[in-house]
DNA sequence: CAAGTGCCTTTATC
DNA sequence: AGATAAAGGCACT
């Protein structure tokens, strides 16, 4: 199937599928694979050009967040050279609606930890509790489910190199199950509501929490906050907070809890109503060079 | 080459 | 409330 993207909708997919916001989809010569539920989808892009299968319309436009109007996000977040250099080196990079229960796992596991590490991690498990499907030869592994990856001991999961996030995860995808958790029903809530609920999983703070809300629920008054984020603060922004914050940031190894409000409040206050597409952007933007 | 550092953090403990 | 240590293991320097 294909889709001709007008010119108002910029989109650049190499740049979305590669900036931490989802680990298992492979770059085979010109196609993306992804996993979808329990089949594999297939993509790429020329130009204006999207071609794929596996998947209806409906499903590409809402998936890949083709819906949000960037040149828009673009007016309002651009307050600032650094800012609209990060624009211009990803522009047509979106945020996705992943799947909620892949997008919490993964991010419980993606704490301390660097991105290939993540994508390793997650590989593991899809590998050892996923389905296989096969398409076009290869072997492709769907996400495991939650009754799955309830039912494996916590010794077994951590074989998938989660060290000790395989606690967390066992003890999140336990609850799910007990509980009988609705996340679609999240989609409807507020910001608020759909975090303090995420918050009470094991393994799932301000930081994880927040990413599954932006990635899954499409909530984009998130604003994660990670050490990416916080260089950029003291590289770029400096001069928006006084010397002595810049210093303990410095100081400190991690990030503290007031200074991760200072910083989200900050990223909210100056960018805008859609403050995250900037996180996303600076983020891509420091990790590529610094 | 060994040892240190850092990794899209959370939790337990003070 | 707010700071601090501990928790895999691997890649990189």
């Amino acid at each position: 199937m294909k889709i001709l993207l007008p010119d108002s909708v910029i989109f650049n997919l190499d740049c979305t599928l590669c900036c931490g916001q989802t680990f298992r989809w492979e770059k085979r010569a010109v196609w993306w694979y992804g996993i979808v539920r329990d089949r594999v989808l297939r993509i790429r892009q020329t130009g204006n050009q999207l071609e794929f299968e596996g998947a209806s319309e409906p499903f590409i436009t809402t998936y890949f967040g083709l819906n949000d109007d960037l040149p828009r996000v673009y007016r309002e977040i651009g307050k600032d050279e650094h800012i609209r250099t990060a624009i211009e080196a990803f522009r047509g990079l979106r945020i996705l609606r992943q799947d909620p229960w892949e997008c919490l796992v993964s991010f419980i596991c993606a704490s301390y930890k660097n991105i290939a590490a993540i994508r390793r991690m997650l590989h593991e498990l899809s590998m050892k509790y996923g389905g296989q499907i096969r398409f076009e030869g290869y072997a492709f592994h769907a996400f495991p489910t939650i009754d799955t990856l309830a039912g494996a001991t916590v010794e077994d999961l951590r074989k998938c190199d989660l060290g000790y996030r395989a606690d967390y995860v066992s003890r999140t995808a336990k609850k799910i199950r007990e509980t009988d958790y609705d996340f679609e029903s999240l989609k409807k809530k507020g910001y608020s509501q759909a975090k303090e609920e995420l918050l009470q999983f094991s393994g799932v703070g301000k930081k994880v929490a927040d990413c599954v809300l932006l990635f899954s629920l499409g909530k984009l008054e998130a604003f994660p906050v990670d050490v990416w984020i916080k260089r950029a603060a003291m590289g770029h922004y400096s001069s928006r907070f006084s010397e002595e914050f810049i210093r303990r940031l410095q100081d400190e190894k991690g990030l503290s809890d007031t200074d991760y409000e200072k910083l989200n409040y900050f990223g909210r206050q100056y960018f805008g109503s859609f403050a995250v597409y900037a996180q996303e952007y600076l983020y891509a933007c420091e990790r590529s060079q610094g």
